[in-house]
DNA sequence: AACCGGGGCAACCGCGCTGGC
DNA sequence: TGCCAGCGCGGTTGCCCCGGT
């Protein structure tokens, strides 16, 4: 058996909503709330209209405190960031962006957010398979960042766990034991440790884990790692990567350094 | 001018949760 | 304790507008 409809779809409006319905609806809220029962309230307030479309279009429209028109860069970064944390939990994400509602902010990411972000993965994409690769040589730490940013979109088995831990790793896949370990500082910067970066035994190529060519500090403090869940946060690398990317800091170099002392 | 397709947004649908009885 | 009405949420639909052909 079926879900009792909450009203007779017969009997009631649906559809766009008139500026006479609006003007109604906001009076009677005004004058007595909504009376904790949104059910009764289209027939009280002498609407023809379901109970539950009462509701909606007064908390995503009527409601003074609405914000309406465009979403501002400010407002994307944090829904950015709220979505690679929380996912589609739009109410919760919404709660945090004053003056927005759920299903503004729903909208906004799936007609321009989403879009954009696919955008930028495509472009960094393209980017990276137009970057020519060191071979036959001791590659350098900026060609294994980007080695492993490459490994890391273009969906290479996840090692983020550290390279050191061979679950679950391909056979061919080997430990390079002659780099940084991860307590070194290179002004101020986390450096990569020895479970980051190993060798493909079939290949040679170098392979590096999943930092994406962030640091250590910089994935903990931005929230680019998620605890949680384990797993690195790809939307959340993505935006930050142009300006954060530890390849193109000048600490890389540093470590670049020591990387081939080592070696 | 007419048609078409895509974008944007408001509204609807249905399900899970919650609180009252 | 179980039932059920109502609420809240996320997914989906449908409509309008606008630009391109």
């Amino acid at each position: 058996m079926g879900r009792a409809p909450c009203c007779d779809k017969s009997k009631v409006k649906r559809g766009p909503w008139s500026p006479q319905e609006d003007e109604i609806l906001k009076n009677y809220l005004h004058n007595h709330g909504t009376g904790g029962n949104w059910i009764s309230l289209p027939l009280k307030a002498g609407l023809k209209r379901c109970g539950k479309s009462c509701r909606l279009r007064w908390l995503n429209y009527l409601r003074p405190d609405i914000k309406h028109g465009s979403f501002t860069p400010e407002e994307d970064t944090i829904i950015y960031n709220l979505y690679s944390k929380l996912g589609s939990r739009w109410s919760v994400i919404a709660s945090k962006l004053p003056g927005r509602t759920d299903n503004d902010v729903k909208n906004h990411w799936n007609t321009k957010l989403k879009k954009k972000l696919q955008a930028t993965k495509d472009s960094y994409l393209a980017t990276l398979n137009q970057t020519p690769q060191s071979s036959g040589s001791i590659p350098s730490t900026y060609n294994l960042i980007q080695k492993a940013e490459a490994n890391y979109h273009l969906g290479y088995p996840n090692i983020d766990q550290g390279i050191g831990y061979l679950q679950g790793m391909p056979s061919n896949v080997g430990v390079l034991n002659c780099t940084q370990t991860g307590n070194n500082n290179v002004q101020g910067y986390s450096t990569v440790s020895d479970s980051s970066i190993a060798v493909d035994n079939n290949t040679s190529e170098f392979l590096m884990d999943y930092g994406a060519g962030f640091t250590y500090d910089q994935m903990m403090n931005t929230g680019i790692w998620n605890n949680n869940q384990g797993q690195m946060n790809l939307e959340e690398a993505l935006i930050n990567l142009p300006t954060n990317s530890y390849a193109n800091s000048t600490a890389c170099q540093n470590v670049n350094d020591q990387f081939y002392g080592n070696y």
